[in-house]
RNA sequence: GGGAGUUUAGCUCAGCUGGUUCAGAGCAUCUGCCUUACAAGCAGAGGGUCGGCGGUUCGAAUCCGUCAACUCCCACCA
């Protein structure tokens, strides 16, 4: 291969991701291996990829990768989700562009607009993903909203349905008057809001005194049905049973009840009691009999309820009714006060509390398998601490409110009979054979069933992925919902642990009796360098193919990896990209080095590469270890700084440098082949994170036959290193280390070769001489007794070496630093004798530390004597 | 209001069950090198009272208490 000095992914990225694919790489079938498998987090079907999903999905295709060299049958199943309300508020805004209103059309006409909007936008994110280098296997790609996970969906919906655990039911729910759909709790957003407290006079009924009572939302008043105080409040003790009150501008009467609800400390201690507008005050209500006004369209505009300020938008009516107030004189005062509010999570504007018919799930029973399941870590959260935050949410957990008053998405199941009641079924006709039992009406027809116009809320359709994906609801024993269920990983945010985790492991234990996943990895947000959140409203936030392109795939995912410890959120920086990118150019340029040596069949293996070959595979092993004890715990950049460390300080600073041949002169045979073995094992280790340039340089590397690829390509197995000789190696690693040292603080040119002397003991690593010759670049080593006078000295553990400087010694430089010397180390060997006549420490200590302590004495010992024989050659 | 987490070098983070040179890594910085694989590089160096205080212990970055700052989650008294 003819190859460029600088690396470029551009050229053969897209060239490898075509030949895995059309070699079918990434499909899985069930075999006899073990199963691996992750399922996507499916991402908005019309969304566009950002760092989020390229933190996520990097993640998940280094996982998957790795399995699957591994000797797992490794599937990763695509998807995407058909988000109902962000997909719709999307398809409404365009209509609304083209001068097409929503309500103008039928259900029908919608959906047929929001079909065509899907498949012009659906999945761009998922061909996004391919620049990625995600291995996913796109034979499987789903959608939430597709025909078997449409009627799985149905098909659950009626069996809770059957169960009881679903019901129909006029409750109080977070209304969204932008989507003008109902929410689940989740899907509601608190933030602190700057606001006003109003204090409003009404007037007690038959006396001129005034109840004042204080409310943060004073349109409301349109609602009261009362006004409660507490009982025990001195301050009202006057006011006479059964008293009523006038309520403001609307000159409504109403009556005065008391409750111990009301917190006396707070505003006046009087309370206006809105029920249909307000949680709480709905459930004073409930207790009182109390009248419900709903004085809201479903839009957020005041309704003809009441005749007053009809149309007007509740932010404008609260902006008017202040002034109305005023002008009344019914306004005592207002204060600044700061109140939470809840915002719709996807189209952000205030929610309204509003009662209304809906269908919820009751969720107790079926939190119960799914939490013990986490706290007994059958399902293992990475990191644990989130382990709490979910046992808290379940034991609390809240019946899910699953209808919402949209289009797109699976419309709810039940059929409402003419005469009143319905009736649940998967199919119409189904629905039809139910209606006529119940109605006793064998003449009726399906014209006379009126389907439930809300559809479910999208979650209802992710919570199963896990299992619909393989058809698992639909057809419980098909082979493949066998072979890949459970499946093994699940990466995503914590963001989403409730609305999607949590439920997900509830289905699981539902619909197939055990969890869905064995592992949960939480990643963190990403945020740009100086912590902020990216968003597209701050525009901090890079597009992630712009990244690619400049940096290619390999080089981004490596960015994504060095900067992601679970659960941490992550700094991201565009300066971690050139970091990934200018690793690939170092693989590309030490496999240039190998690729132009020649060989010469006839020359033996010299000492120096015997050693060096030694080495790194000692090397290799133990960072093989290191790595997959990272992996088990999940600690994926440490797994990749393990092996960036590996390839760039150990195989190119070292293992290439010792075996280097001189320029223009050629390689023995064994060394060659060795290298070339070892540079195949290093591009299997890093193919999980860097799947293009390592498949590039494998391909390479031996005649491939077509179709191999090193995705299918066995990991290196996990052998023991040789620690002893890791050890020696350390300390020729040292010498070195200090003789390029002296060079540079004696401004000694690389090129000038130097003498080395050394007075030999048990610790001189006589075994790598010819290592420490040839990367020291020493003209010759010497075994020597003593100290000359114009040698630069150094020691290595007890072994004492130097570097004749002829007329280049500077004596007292020399004496100044053996004298720092000394004094440290005669500080150490004080600390460590400290603790050595400690009879406490001697005692108590374990053996090995004691131990431990002991050779540090020894060692101490034996320098400060060295140190001082030079100081007298010296002197 | 309740809970969780974080705080270690300029930046981003490791540091497991308290004990080897335990004070680390990567990046950044500084110095010297365009040395025939790589300047997207090589060699070398500097840099931290482990947030503060107190305690336990022979011994604390590590365990306990407390204070402070930041982050997140839950609850939602108008």
């Amino acid at each position: 291969m003819q190859i460029a000095d600088k690396y470029s992914p551009q050229e053969i990225e897209q060239k490898w991701y075509d030949y895995w694919v059309d070699h079918n790489l990434f499909h899985s079938e069930p075999d006899e291996r073990e199963p691996y498998t992750i399922v996507i987090p499916p991402p908005n079907v019309t969304g566009m990829l950002h760092m989020g999903h390229m933190l996520n999905n990097t993640l998940q295709d280094v996982l998957v990768r790795r399995a699957r060299m591994l000797g797992k049958n490794a599937c990763w199943v695509p998807g995407t989700d058909h988000a109902s309300i962000a997909t719709e508020a999307k398809v409404v805004a365009k209509l609304k562009a083209e001068g097409i209103d929503k309500s103008s059309l039928t259900r029908e006409q919608f959906l047929a607009h929001a079909w065509e909007w899907k498949e012009k936008h659906g999945g761009i994110i998922l061909k996004q993903l391919r620049k990625l280098g995600a291995s996913c296997d796109w034979d499987r790609t789903c959608f939430t909203m597709d025909e078997p996970r449409t009627q799985s969906v149905i098909k659950v919906f009626c069996d809770l349905y059957n169960k009881g655990k679903i019901y129909r039911g006029v409750r109080m729910v977070h209304w969204d008057p932008s989507a003008q759909t109902a929410l689940s709790d989740e899907e509601v957003i608190y933030k602190e809001s700057q606001g006003k407290l109003y204090y409003l006079r009404y007037k007690l009924e038959g006396t001129d005194r005034n109840i004042i009572v204080a409310t943060t939302r004073p349109e409301t008043i349109l609602g009261d049905s009362a006004v409660c105080l507490n009982p025990n409040d001195p301050r009202y003790a006057d006011v006479p049973e059964g008293a009523r009150v006038i309520v403001p501008l609307v000159g409504r009467s109403i009556p005065i009840i008391r409750d111990e609800y009301v917190d006396i400390e707070f505003g006046t201690g009087a309370l206006k009691v809105t029920p249909a507008h307000d949680v709480n005050d709905y459930m004073l209500g409930e207790k009182y009999g109390l009248e419900t006004i709903d004085i809201f369209n479903d839009n957020g505009t005041i309704n003809d309820k009441v005749g007053l300020y009809v149309g007007m938008d509740r932010f404008e009516c609260r902006k008017q009714i202040e002034k109305d107030l005023e002008a009344a004189g019914l306004m005592e005062k207002t204060e600044a006060y700061t109140n939470n509010v809840g915002y719709s999570e996807r189209t952000g504007v205030a929610i309204e509390p509003k009662l209304s018919m809906q269908w919820f799930m009751s969720m107790s029973e079926i939190a119960k398998p799914a939490t013990k399941a986490v706290l007994e870590d059958v399902i293992r959260f990475v990191p644990e601490k989130y382990k709490n935050t979910y046992r808290h949410w379940m034991e609390n957990i809240k019946d899910w409110c699953i209808s919402r008053q949209l289009w797109w998405g699976q419309r709810i199941p039940a059929y409402y009979l003419p005469k009143g009641g319905y009736v649940v079924a998967e199919t119409a006709e189904e629905a039809l054979v139910l209606a006529q039992q119940k109605s006793g009406d064998a003449t009726l027809t399906l014209a006379d069933l009126r389907q439930d116009e809300d559809v479910l809320d999208t979650w209802f359709s992710s919570w199963l992925w896990p299992i619909s994906v393989f058809d698992g609801i639909r057809n419980p024993d098909n082979e493949q919902i066998r072979y890949y269920y459970p499946t093994n990983d699940l990466v995503t945010g914590p963001d989403i642990i409730f609305f999607w985790v949590a439920r997900m492991i509830m289905s699981g234990y539902e619909y197939r009796g055990q969890m869905p996943f064995r592992n949960v990895y939480f990643t963190g947000i990403v945020r740009d360098k100086i912590g902020r959140k990216m968003s597209k409203q701050l525009g901090n936030s890079p597009d992630p193919l712009d990244l690619i392109a400049k940096y290619g795939a390999d080089g981004v995912r490596v960015a994504m990896m060095l900067c992601s410890s679970a659960g941490n959120d992550l700094m991201f920086d565009d300066s971690l990209c050139e970091q990934g990118r200018n690793f690939g150019n170092k693989i590309w340029n030490a496999y240039r080095l190998i690729n132009g040596w020649s060989v010469d069949e006839s020359l033996a293996q010299s000492e120096n590469n015997a050693v060096g070959v030694a080495w790194f595979r000692a090397k290799l092993n133990a960072a093989l270890a290191e790595i997959e004890e990272n992996f088990k715990n999940y600690r994926i950049s440490e797994a990749l700084m393990v092996a960036y460390k590996l390839f760039w300080d150990d195989f190119s600073g070292w293992y290439l440098e010792i075996v280097k041949p001189a320029y223009g002169t050629p390689a023995d045979k064994l060394t060659v082949e060795q290298t070339k073995a070892f540079f195949e094992q290093l591009m299997l280790v890093l193919h999980p994170f860097m799947p293009f340039v390592t498949e590039e340089i494998w391909q390479d590397l031996a005649p491939r036959a077509q179709g191999e690829s090193i995705m299918v390509s066995p990991m290196p197995k996990v052998e023991a290193a040789d620690e002893t000789l890791l050890a020696r190696f350390a300390l020729v690693q040292e010498v070195v280390s200090n003789i390029r040292n002296i060079r540079k603080q004696k401004n000694l040119a690389q090129k000038e070769a130097l003498e080395l002397k050394v007075i030999v003991d048990d610790n001189y690593p006589r075994e790598a001489e010819a290592v420490i010759v040839k990367m020291g670049n020493l003209s010759a080593v010497n075994a020597v007794t003593e100290k000359n006078a114009t040698d630069a000295g150094f020691i290595v553990k007890t072994t004492q070496y130097f570097v004749p400087m002829g007329d280049n010694v500077n004596v007292e430089e020399e004496i100044a630093k053996l004298e720092k010397d000394l004094a440290y180390y005669e500080g150490f060997l004080a600390s460590v004798m400290k603790k050595l006549s400690n009879e406490r420490f001697v005692n108590s200590a374990p053996a090995q530390v004691v131990a431990n302590e002991r050779a540090k004495q020894a060692d101490a010992e034996a320098k400060i004597a060295a140190i001082r024989e030079q100081l007298v050659a010296l002197k």
